[in-house]
DNA sequence: CTTTAGCACTCTCTACTAGAGAGTGCTAAG
DNA sequence: CTTAGCACTCTCTAGTAGAGAGTGCTAAAG
């Protein structure tokens, strides 16, 4: 037929993934034309419809049922016909409101991240926690007596991590012993990352520039051991949330896409393996890390053949040259692109600019608009 | 006809149910005497399960599809004709060894019982947070650097109970300032409960023993917040895991159990509501808390309408007197009650024995057979 | 060359029917 | 009390027909 993606043709197009975005199912010709009030006839969009699709854009399930978007298609939406609107403000201000009720709580915004990008989207979500691309590097510990022969270590590095370690005593400790040890391991190690730490102990005794007690080698054991699996385990990490919401998407409710029941189920089973584990993300992720702005991926677009019927919206968010993760919703295909995108925008700039904070200087502790603009 | 359970419709039961919670199928008569080899006829069989009905202990999908057990069968069967068999002793061992990998790490205990509870049990698990009956009480304040203007407030409470929490400073403050200002709070509030610290700040100034600093004030204002959100959390929280094992259930695979497939995703929906809020568990968890053992609600048995088609096999764990938790199996009625109660027994008991471990005096930092029996 | 009306064609969906299969419940004999 | 035999019930499957939806094509109109 004629080549070319028309102005009209591009026109359909856009409406074509409104309509199926929004009912989910295949639109047909007349649909568009009673609905959206074309000044032309149904054959006329017919005719449209059938150019679409050799160029790639929709497809047919069967002769005779409606056109559906292909990967191409819905890629084209966003990248040409969709508006970039942004969140309303009402719900920015609501967000923003939740995420200051639990201000100065890193986990806490991870988990309001997820739940909020699941709500308004009505789909999936993932959060990575923040972390930082250059190891570990210890600043300093602390050792908080909590019971006689039991203390809190908390272990700080730089960039702000920290992380805390239930450590039990091999004997009753007061709490100056405890600082004293905390204070010379802090001197001895600061500044080292595990690699270097590990060195610090290898070295032969005459080049040690501390004796350490048996308590204190304990002590730095539990450290070395805490900073292999908090690395190992950060770089994995994935916060989801929103798989009622997801769910409640038509494509897991088999009586109304007219399909097997056995995928629908299969289908979830997949997502479920996705939000949990990561695994079909593949290298999504780190790409995501390296990249700014919003990265939509859709369909088996990028990667496993397990992602085939999801798309992906994902962002950076963090501090620049200091700690960054990553945030955004996972949903069918048939997703409400720029609800999605605008969403994620909005939430990663909102968790980075609460990062931001707490790593410069003009916040203050006692309340207020801090989180204001 | 006849009444009373005797001996050969007890053993008859008990063949119905194990058959059903392999196969998922209802069972006929036929199947029970060519499977178990019974020495007499379909017939006979056919006789007993009628009465067994009549009993309220199985019940019929329609005229002409085998025996399926009640909650009442289910319940007869846990009660008196289950083998109480402990976990395997390998079994053991491996769990054992996966809990020792993550020793002094509450929350990993946590998150592992899940995972495991689900691995074995093929069904979905929860587990709550090892909390103290009586409110928290204050212990002490660290103030630890982590940047010129942020600094991380550990709140120890009685009990060993910490809570780390990030605070953004009024200005730039030095260790020994931190130190000193966490020192006199830690002083001035130690012991107090949450509404003891309020009513303290609530005397009038000459009543006051210790002039507060606008930088004490901002940090006892942000402990008073922590605590308050801190109990309101750890009342309502629940770590759950294992939806893909349950899901992996026939009951969740529409093609499997002959049925409406809508039902399907409506009963994921339950669980799935249920594990993440606890709504549906009612008053189970603190009914929990307060009894012995491993608890078995079958069914509706004993809460709203959206557990009718799931078990919960439930066991608390904890101190003595000082702390407990409550962890356990969810999936549909028809489970492996036996493997599912041996589990969770198992799984508490170590938990408690972890928690002791924390709490009393045996143990030691210096590696070796801490979680060895 | 584009648009459109008309119409045949394809494919799904529903309802209906019939027959096979599974398993029970009953009856009557051992 | 047990059991063989058999009628009965209910599900499941397959096949058929008709309605409905929507397209693709053709030919005429603009």
């Amino acid at each position: 037929m004629s080549a070319g993606l028309t102005e009209r043709r591009q026109a359909i197009l856009k409406l074509v993934i409104q309509e199926f975005v929004e009912t989910a199912c295949p639109v047909a010709s007349e649909t568009l034309v009673r609905k959206y009030r074309l000044n032309v006839s149904p054959a006329t969009v017919r005719n449209e419809l059938a150019a679409l699709e050799e160029l790639g854009y929709l497809t047919h399930l069967h002769t005779s049922a409606g056109r559906v978007p292909t990967d191409a298609g819905y890629r084209f939406f966003v990248e040409n016909l969709m508006e970039r609107t942004a969140l309303p403000l009402a719900e920015q201000r609501t967000i923003r409101h939740q995420f200051y009720q639990v201000r100065g709580e890193l986990d806490q915004w991870i988990q309001l991240a997820g739940a909020v990008l699941a709500r308004t989207t009505q789909n999936a979500s993932l959060v990575t926690p923040p972390r930082s691309a250059e190891p570990l590097r210890f600043r300093s510990l602390e050792l908080i007596a909590i019971h006689d022969t039991m203390a809190l270590a908390v272990l700080v590095f730089h960039g702000g991590i920290v992380k805390q370690q239930t450590v039990t005593l091999d004997a009753v400790r007061s709490a100056e012993e405890l600082r004293r040890a905390a204070a010379r391991l802090s001197d001895y190690l600061a500044d080292q990352t595990l690699s270097g730490i590990e060195e610090t102990l290898a070295r032969p005794p005459e080049q040690q520039t501390l004796m350490l007690s048996d308590f204190e080698r304990g002590l730095v054991e539990m450290l070395v051991r805490a900073m292999q699996t908090f690395e190992e385990q950060s770089r994995e990490q994935i916060h989801s949330d929103g798989l009622i919401e997801m769910l409640s998407q038509p494509e897991f409710i088999p009586a109304l896409v007219r399909e097997d029941a056995e995928r629908a189920v299969e289908r979830l089973r997949r997502a479920l393996e996705i939000l949990k584990s990561g695994r079909g993300l593949g290298t999504l992720i780190p790409q995501v890390l390296a990249s700014d702005g919003v990265q939509v991926i859709i369909g088996g677009e990028n990667s496993a053949d397990e992602m085939r019927e999801y798309s992906v919206v994902l962002a950076r968010y963090g501090v620049e040259n200091a700690i960054a993760g990553v945030l955004g919703v996972i949903g069918p295909t048939r997703m409400a692109y720029p609800r999605s995108i605008s969403t994620v925008r909005y939430i990663s700039s909102l968790m980075s600019d609460l990062l931001a904070e707490l790593y410069n200087v003009e916040s203050r502790i006692s309340e207020g608009e801090a989180l204001e603009e």
